[in-house]
DNA sequence: CTAGGGTTAG
């Protein structure tokens, strides 16, 4: 009764059955602390699991199964080093079951050695849920190559086993390589289908590559085998279509969901946020609160950033001042707001006050806005920070140096860039891809593979031309007139995201919107030539890269960058 | 009665 009523996650009735049997054996303690441990509740679980060790009963190989992964779920490490310590002194062994638990606790940690330690002690013993859960160790750190090794060798492979691949590459910013293994998973005969888990990963790194016609084949196949979507499920299909611009299907889902989660609103809000929807995505936050869904730290951070690319100062104030514990992520962003309107000097003392240590965030918007209003005293001021606090982001840099060059002083762009030379930081370059009927065309600047190229060349040129009739390029030129021969390029030769664009521009002749996606921060020269092409095209481009989304129309970007 | 996989953020 008690397990039953847990596998329908009806825990009231599970703990209400195990309270009422008169003789408890450690089976019942074990199916109670399964039942919390396997819905969420690892916390209940240890409690628990106190109660049980001041019982007669005593704890078995299962139940150490549970407790030791309770532990890693709840991140209390420690605790789980002082069971395996007594166990231990005690001469107890550990079944696999607990071993592989183990690994788990290990990888969630962080120690990576002390892992494939008990993997390789398994030695026989190691089945499919151990090669899994070491896989998920390696994506966890970022070692995609170790657990690709093992995914490929590894004798057989269950769902999970794709899933855990799968996702480690979507995990690490390798969408393309998720949906390389997707499409493998279901090609191969004898290999399992995929489920809702796959998916969720799966149609997440469309989103992150803005490829709308892949993700639509992969919702097909969702519809063809089946596959009922949770909140997790829907929430992913929000998040692809609000990083594909679609914001009325992304909507419609939303509506669909009969019930919706914290993340349904944070992602919904965020695509919002990324189009310059700053009224909409403040309706949500009173909607949810209307729900009872209860705003978290992540709904704050993307209320504001609506507000802040909506230039809703009131707004965005009212909301940071009803936050009852801001953290300094959310002073980053309170930053952005006050900075991006010109409150610049506000912005300064609130950082001043800051009850909290201010992190690099905080000081970046202070850079940014100084950068936007021209503010070369608190851009000087921010940097110096910068330049502690993160000495090899070049974006501190770059931003530095652009205020400088718009007031004219070409001698300090120099200094900055000297700077750079010698702590050894390059401006970050990238490759620029996007979707056109279904296929990916990456672009990375001096390259000329790409079919088109020669057409790309000749339409950047002509937009050159306009761009400097227009009297836009002016900052950019002149600085060319001090630098050194092999920077020309780095600073005013074209980017990737250019090359991109004007792929769009030729073969999307009939649409009003291009999408371009980038795997990098859209640098600030090219942020200005797309508000330029979208102003003397008339077209709205959509630009976006991992994390931000740009929306430009009529000169004017969603991400508030215009005043 | 037991171990492994998923969504959002400036």
């Amino acid at each position: 009764m008690v397990t039953g009523y847990a596998r329908m996650k009806d825990l009231e009735n599970a703990r209400r059955y195990f309270d009422e049997i008169p003789e408890k054996n450690v089976v019942s303690w074990n199916a109670m602390l399964s039942a919390y441990a396997q819905n969420g509740f690892p916390e209940e679980a240890l409690k628990l699991f106190d109660d049980m060790m001041n019982s007669r009963d005593k704890p078995n190989e299962t139940t150490w199964a549970i407790v030791i992964s309770a532990c890693s779920s709840c991140g209390d490490c420690s605790l789980a080093d002082s069971f395996v310590q007594k166990l231990n002194q005690k001469r107890i062994h550990l079944s696999y079951f607990a071993k592989t638990a183990l690994l788990g606790m290990y990888a969630k940690r962080g120690s990576l050695q002390a892992a494939r330690q008990v993997f390789d002690e398994l030695g026989v013993s190691r089945n499919t849920v151990t090669w899994n859960a070491m896989i998920s160790a390696y994506t966890r750190v970022g070692d995609l190559a170790s657990a690709r090794e093992l995914f490929d060798k590894m004798p057989e492979r269950d769902v999970v086993t794709w899933n855990s691949m799968i996702s480690g590459y979507a995990q690490n910013g390798q969408s393309a390589l998720a949906i390389d293994l997707f499409k493998d998973m279901i090609t191969a005969a004898d290999d399992p289908k995929p489920d809702e888990v796959t998916m969720v990963s799966v149609i997440s790194a469309c989103g992150h590559l803005g490829a709308l016609d892949i993700g639509n084949w992969v919702i097909s196949i969702v519809r063809k085998n089946h596959i009922k979507l949770s909140i997790s499920g829907y929430n992913s299909l929000i998040f692809l279509y609000s990083k594909c611009g679609s914001m009325n299907d992304a909507k419609r889902t939303f509506q669909e969901m009969t019930t919706r989660d914290v993340v349904s609103y944070n992602t919904l809000i965020a695509g919002f946020a990324a189009h310059g929807h700053g009224m909409e995505a403040v309706k949500l936050l009173s909607k949810m609160k209307g729900e009872f869904v209860e705003p978290d730290r992540v709904t704050y951070i993307v209320i504001l950033t609506a507000c802040s690319h909506a230039g809703m100062l009131e707004e965005g104030w009212k909301v940071f001042e009803s936050i009852k514990a801001p953290d300094a992520d959310h002073y980053a962003c309170v930053i952005d707001l006050l900075g991006r309107v010109g409150k610049l000097d506000e912005a300064k003392k609130i950082i001043d006050d800051m009850p909290k240590e201010p992190h690099a965030g905080v000081y970046g918007s202070l850079l940014n806005a100084s950068r936007i209003h021209k503010r070369i005293d608190l851009g000087e001021f921010a940097a110096s920070t910068l330049f502690e606090l993160e000495p090899h982001n070049s974006g501190n840099y770059i931003l530095l140096s652009n205020i400088y060059a718009s007031a004219g002083r070409w001698d300090d762009v120099v200094r900055v860039r000297e700077l750079m030379r010698k702590v050894g930081v390059k401006k970050a370059t990238g490759w620029s891809w996007l979707e056109y009927k279904g296929k990916l065309h990456k672009f990375i600047v001096g390259d000329r593979s790409h079919e088109r190229s020669d057409d790309v060349y000749r339409l950047l040129a002509e937009l050159g031309r306009k761009m400097r009739n227009s009297g836009y390029m002016a900052d950019k030129t002149c600085v060319l007139r001090d630098v050194e021969e092999e920077e020309k390029e780095e600073m005013v030769g074209t980017h990737s995201e250019k090359l991109a664009v004007c792929f769009a521009l030729l073969v999307t002749d009939a649409e009003a919107v291009i999408r371009v996606v980038k795997n990098l921060r859209v640098c600030w020269d090219c942020h200005t030539a797309m508000k330029m092409i979208s102003n003397l095209e008339g077209r709205k481009i959509i630009l976006r890269d991992n994390n931000r989304f740009h929306c430009f129309s009529d000169g004017i970007c969603s991400c508030g960058d215009y005043w």
